[in-house]
DNA sequence: ACCTTTCTAGCACAGCTGTGATAGAAAGAG
DNA sequence: CTCTTTCTATCACAGCTGTGCTAGAAAGGT
């Protein structure tokens, strides 16, 4: 039944060699010819899986915004309402969730860059424009959906606009995310997560 | 004594050009051709006032950091040491300080937008990783300065690590300027300067 | 008048891009 | 075996890029 060779994985590989050529050289210089070469492939047999650039470029992005949002489910389904849980444990699950989104490691680095360089690629090229708007508008329902848990769990201060500290949150972890990308020096991967962590304490009701 | 024309008025001329073309259509399609068009002028023309593209690029990129370094060194100097001044007249000035800095009118959100096609095309492109780095550098140092002000003026919150509260605000300031550039319609500019007034406000010691 | 410098305009070339088209190899089905 | 589908490989072409080069116009100094 199967060909010699399977398709999906073919196209897993396409993938993966884009985002290295993508984190090393920047998404301008990810022609299909440099990422034939990368995967090890001739520019005939990509053009056999994905029919045109815009096709290659759609389902690699999909596919790492796919991933992520994976991850983040799988959190959140963890994580369940918060609930009955104690301050502790409810910040160390806020923070590792929110933390899938900080370039931490190597491999959330490599899906950082990648999303910096397609979101602002995303601005010009209409060809990104909706799955980049979606995937913001989702980070910040998430940012939202894990305040509001919080809240209803009587877990944050009180007096505090959810709104407005949605908004708040969002931007401290796309500005984190920024900064560690393009200037690690600036920002390693411990002060991100410090920035992340003292942020959550500030938003945690007091006592206990 | 002077020529024709004002060479200096006609690298300012290209460079404005430069700026539309980048924020119309970002950086990547801002080519030699692309600038001279909308500058109304022929190629050969702009390659006179600059000899590539790289002396192109690395003056436009200069010349608004340096505009936008001007104005904040203007506001820091109206500042004063912020010493002996009403709380109120405090959290006004390093508002509008930081303001700058935020894309809250046409003019910033160009700046902001040229500033992030920038940055991001900077991760890969060596002539620019000097000068980005610079700016990030000269951002966080900017923030110390205003955070370290204040707290010696005694305007801050007791209780807070100097260096970590930099870093949360200098985040939340670039992340603040990305989703509005990127999603206008997701952070419009009365929530990007109150978002920021908010997070002043609660870094603000208490009574008064 | 002439000369020099400044400025504008354009051509030509190599290098890259995505893509249409073609052709042959590989591999399984009948 | 033959036939078909899948896959690999390559050529060709138009369109863009930055840049070297040339030539003429424009303008001021002498």
């Amino acid at each position: 039944m199967p060909k010699r060779v399977d398709p999906e994985e073919r196209r897993r590989l396409v993938v993966d060699a884009l985002f290295r050529v993508v984190v090393r050289d920047g998404l301008q210089r990810a022609s299909l010819r440099a990422v034939a070469d990368e995967a090890g492939l001739n520019i005939g047999s990509l053009r056999h899986y994905f029919a045109s650039q815009a096709e290659l470029m759609d389902f690699a992005m999909r596919s790492m915004v796919d991933r992520v949002t994976g991850r983040l489910l799988r959190r959140i389904e963890e994580a369940g309402d918060l609930g009955g849980l104690a301050a502790g444990e409810r910040l160390r699950l806020v923070t590792g969730l929110l933390e899938e989104l900080l370039p931490l490691d190597d491999r959330r680095m490599a899906e950082v860059t990648v999303f910096l360089d397609f979101s602002a690629a995303s601005r010009t090229n209409p060809a990104f424009r909706d799955l980049a708007h979606e995937t913001a508008a989702g980070t910040r329902a998430l940012v939202h959906r894990v305040l509001s848990r919080l809240d209803a769990a009587g877990a944050l201060r009180p007096g505090l606009d959810l709104d407005s500290e949605v908004r708040r949150l969002t931007a401290l972890v796309d500005g984190l995310g920024l900064t560690a990308v393009l200037h690690p020096d600036l920002l390693d991967a411990r002060a991100c997560a410090g920035a992340l962590r003292a942020h959550l304490r500030e938003l945690a009701a007091p006592e206990d």
